[in-house]
RNA sequence: GGGGGCGUAGCUCAAUUGGUUAGAGCGCCGGCUUGUCACGCCGGAGGUUGCGGGUUCGAGUCCCGUCGUCCUCGCCA
C-alpha cells in the first residue's frame, strides 16, 4: 500500500478511534483559515472528517494554506477528540462530530480550478447532507462529475444500486433467471419510434435499439426458461419529459402458465422486500385494485395519485336540471359535467387564483371551469343565478358540501372532462399542500381493466392500446369483432403516487385469437407476419399460456429518492432534446466513418 | 410541431412605470484572525444584461427575430 492511501473513510471515524494513526483521501468540501491553524473539511461519498493542520509544521502548513475547494489531498494524522481546555467541542451535525484528525503528513493527490459552481454540502442537523444554492441544471450537467460529488446525488444512485441488488436477490429467492436479450435488432414498426443503428457488412440495412425486450422475453418462454428477468435497457425515439429519458432501465419479467394473480403475487411480493430494504417502509398487502374506468370517473387519470382524495363526482345528471349554456350545451352534444369538491378551500383562492385554476383546465384542453363557494345557505358565485335552490341542494348532497368548500366543474366531452379535472386536481392537491413531497407516503396501486383497444379517429381503425399481444379478458372473447370498444384486456399497470411505475399483460398464446385479434387491427396476415413473423412463428411451436411485467427502475428510483426529476437518479442523463451536455453527444463523425457504413 | 416559464458578475439572485456610474450574497484575489465547522472582520478584482435588429432624447426593462434551457400538450403499442 502506498503511503499516501486511505485507512479509513471520511465517514468512518468515531471516539473509538481517537489516538490511531490513520489516512484520509478526499476532496476538500470547506476550509477554514487562520494565521498558525487551518481547519479543512474532507470530504468522500461516506462523509465529512475534520482535518486540522498547524503552524507548527510548516511545510505542510503552506499546502495547507493553498489548497482550496474541491482539491483531492491524504492526510495522515493521528484522531483525537475535540476537545478545548477539558471542554467538548463535537459537531453534533457531523457523524464525525466528536473527532477530528491533526495532520502530521498532507499529500496534494491532484489540485482543482476554482469550480464553475458550488459543490460543496452542508451538514444539517441529524447528521444528513443538504445541498448549496443549486446552479443551473445545463450547468451542472455540463460538469456532471462535480454534480456527482454532492452527497444527495452520491445517495441516490447508491439507492439504485441497493434497489437492484434487492430485485435481483428478490427474483432469484423466487426463482427467476436473469437472462440477457441483444440490444441490435430488428425494428418493429409498433410503438415509440426506434433508434436505429447501421449496419456495415448490409449497406443500407439497419438495426433498431430495443424499446423494450418484449418480444425476446416471449419467445423465452416459448423456449421453455418459464421464469425470466432482466434489468434492461430501452431506448425510445420520442419527446422528453421530467418524468421520461430517451434510455431507461426497466425490470423485465416474464413468466409461464400464469394468470394475472401469478404476476401480481410475485410483484407484490418483490414491491414489499423493495420498500422495506431500500427505506425501511412497510407496504401492506395486497395491493389495492382499481378498475382502468373507475379511475378515470373518480381521478380522471389512469394513474392517479391515491395519497390524497379530491375525488372527481358526476353530476351531469343535476346540471341537465339546470339553464346554464355551459353545462347544458356540453351534455346536448353527448359530454358529461362533472365536480370536484376542494373542502374548506373557498377562501383560499381570491378571484384572480380562480381564473388560474381556469387556466390550468384551458392548458389541459378544456374551455376552462365553474366555480361556486359554499355558504350556509346559498352559493357564491358567477353562475349561482343558474343554479336554482333545489338544484344547489341536490349538489351540496351528491358533492358533499358545507359551508367552506370550493366546488370546481368542468362540462365538455367525457375525455376532456376527466383530463382538465384530472390535471385540476393534482394542481389543487399541490397548490393546498394536500400531501407531503418529502414524505415516506407510498400509495401503490393496480389498475386493471383497460380496454384492449382504442378508436384511433385519425386513421379510422382501432388501435392496439397495450400492445398486439395482449389477452383480452376470457369473457369479452365472443365480443372481439361486434364489439370491440367493450373488450377488456389482461393487462394491468402499477401506479405509485401518481406515476405509472409498471405495466404488463398476459400474452396471448393462441395463434387463432391472435389472428382474430390482428384482424380487428386491421392488420392482414401478410403485415403481421412481415413484422413479427418470427415470434408467430415461436409461437406456434408450443407456446405455454405467458405474460409479464415491466417495472419502469428509473420512476421507482424517483419514488424511493423522493424527486420528481428522472435526471436526478441517473448518473449521466440526456437533457430535454436529448443531449449529453457533458460528452456533447449526439455530434458529427468523420465522412469515414460514414462512408464506411455505406451512408 | 403547439403553449408557457426562465436567460443580468464564476454561481444564486436584485434593479420602482423606460431615466444618473447595473447592485447584494456566495465564490475568487490580498490582508487580519488558535477553535472554526456554510468561521469571522477589512479591502480588491470581476458585467457586450444570451445573441441580432427595432422603437425612443434615453432600453436590463418595450417590440420583432434568433439561440439555449426547463415545464407541458401532441407523441411515448
Amino acid at each position: 500500500m502506498s503511503s499516501w492511501q486511505r485507512t479509513h473513510t471520511c465517514g468512518e471515524l468515531r471516539e473509538t478511534h481517537i489516538g490511531q494513526l490513520v489516512t484520509l483521501n478526499g476532496w476538500i468540501n470547506t476550509h477554514r483559515g487562520y494565521n498558525d491553524q487551518l481547519f479543512l473539511d474532507l470530504r468522500d461519498r461516506y462523509g465529512i472528517t475534520q482535518v486540522v493542520v498547524e503552524a507548527d509544521r510548516p511545510e505542510i502548513f503552506k499546502l495547507a494554506a493553498e489548497a482550496r475547494g474541491e482539491w483531492v489531498l491524504s492526510i495522515k494524522g493521528r484522531v483525537r477528540e475535540r476537545v478545548i481546555d477539558g471542554k467538548q467541542k463535537h459537531n453534533t451535525k457531523l457523524a464525525t462530530g466528536a473527532i477530528e484528525v491533526l495532520a502530521e503528513e498532507l499529500v496534494v493527490l491532484n489540485r482543482c480550478p476554482t469550480p464553475p459552481f458550488e459543490v460543496f454540502s452542508v451538514p444539517q442537523e441529524g447528521q444528513a447532507f443538504g445541498d448549496p444554492d443549486l446552479a443551473n441544471e445545463d450547468l451542472r450537467l455540463q460538469y456532471r462529475f462535480l454534480d456527482l460529488r454532492r452527497p444527495t446525488l452520491q445517495r441516490t444512485l447508491a439507492m439504485r444500486h441497493r434497489l437492484n441488488k434487492v430485485i435481483r436477490d428478490n427474483l432469484d429467492a423466487q426463482g427467476f433467471l436473469e437472462l440477457e436479450t441483444p440490444l441490435l435488432g430488428r425494428s418493429t414498426p409498433e410503438g415509440a419510434r426506434d433508434y436505429l443503428v447501421p449496419s456495415r457488412v448490409s449497406p443500407g440495412q439497419w438495426y433498431a435499439l430495443p424499446q423494450s425486450p418484449q418480444l425476446y422475453k416471449q419467445i423465452l418462454m416459448v423456449a421453455g426458461y418459464d421464469k425470466y428477468f432482466q434489468i434492461a435497457r430501452c431506448l425510445r425515439d420520442e419527446d422528453l419529459r421530467a418524468d421520461r429519458q430517451p434510455e431507461v432501465t426497466q425490470l423485465d419479467v416474464e413468466m409461464s402458465f400464469v394468470e394475472m394473480e401469478d404476476v401480481f403475487r410475485v410483484i407484490e411480493n418483490l414491491t414489499v422486500d423493495v420498500f422495506r430494504r431500500c427505506l425501511n417502509v412497510e407496504i401492506k398487502l395486497p395491493l389495492p385494485r382499481l378498475q382502468y374506468a373507475d379511475a378515470m370517473l373518480k381521478y380522471g387519470s389512469d394513474k392517479p395519485d391515491l395519497r390524497y382524495g379530491l375525488e372527481i363526482v358526476d353530476v351531469s345528471d343535476i346540471a341537465a336540471q339546470t339553464e346554464f349554456q355551459a353545462f347544458r350545451g356540453s351534455l346536448e352534444t353527448g359530454g358529461k359535467v362533472r365536480a370536484i369538491n376542494a373542502n374548506a378551500a373557498a377562501d383560499k383562492f381570491s378571484r384572480k387564483q380562480l381564473d388560474e385554476l381556469a387556466e390550468v383546465v384551458k392548458r389541459a384542453g378544456g374551455k376552462g371551469c365553474a366555480w361556486v363557494k359554499v355558504e350556509a345557505e346559498k352559493f357564491a358565485s358567477g353562475i349561482e343565478k343558474f343554479l336554482a335552490a333545489p338544484i344547489q341542494q341536490q349538489l351540496r348532497q351528491r358533492l358533499d358540501a358545507k359551508a367552506g368548500d370550493l366546488l370546481l366543474f368542468v362540462a365538455d366531452k367525457e375525455d376532456i372532462v376527466c383530463q382538465g379535472l384530472g390535471t385540476l386536481r393534482t394542481h389543487l392537491a399541490s397548490v393546498l399542500k394536500l400531501y407531503d413531497p418529502n414524505g415516506l407516503d407510498y400509495k401503490i396501486a393496480w389498475v386493471l381493466d383497460f380496454p384492449s383497444f382504442i378508436w384511433d379517429a385519425e386513421e379510422q381503425r382501432w388501435a392496439a392500446n397495450h400492445h398486439p399481444f395482449t389477452a383480452p379478458l376470457d369473457h369479452d372473447l365472443d365480443k372481439l369483432e361486434s364489439d370491440p370498444g367493450g373488450v377488456k384486456a389482461k393487462a394491468y399497470d402499477l401506479i405509485i403516487n401518481g406515476y405509472e411505475c409498471g405495466g404488463g399483460s398476459i400474452r396471448i398464446h393462441n395463434p387463432e385469437v391472435q389472428s382474430r385479434l390482428f384482424k380487428v387491427l386491421g392488420m392482414s396476415e401478410e403485415v403481421a407476419r412481415s413484422r413479427f413473423g418470427f415470434l408467430l412463428d415461436a409461437l406456434k411451436f408450443g407456446a405455454p399460456p405467458h405474460g409479464g411485467i415491466a417495472l419502469g427502475l428509473d420512476r421507482w428510483a424517483m419514488m424511493i429518492a423522493r424527486t420528481t426529476n428522472i435526471r436526478d437518479v441517473i448518473a449521466f442523463p440526456k437533457n430535454q432534446k436529448a443531449r449529453d451536455l457533458m460528452t456533447g453527444a449526439p455530434a458529427a463523425v468523420d465522412t469515414k466513418q460514414l462512408k464506411e457504413l455505406g451512408l
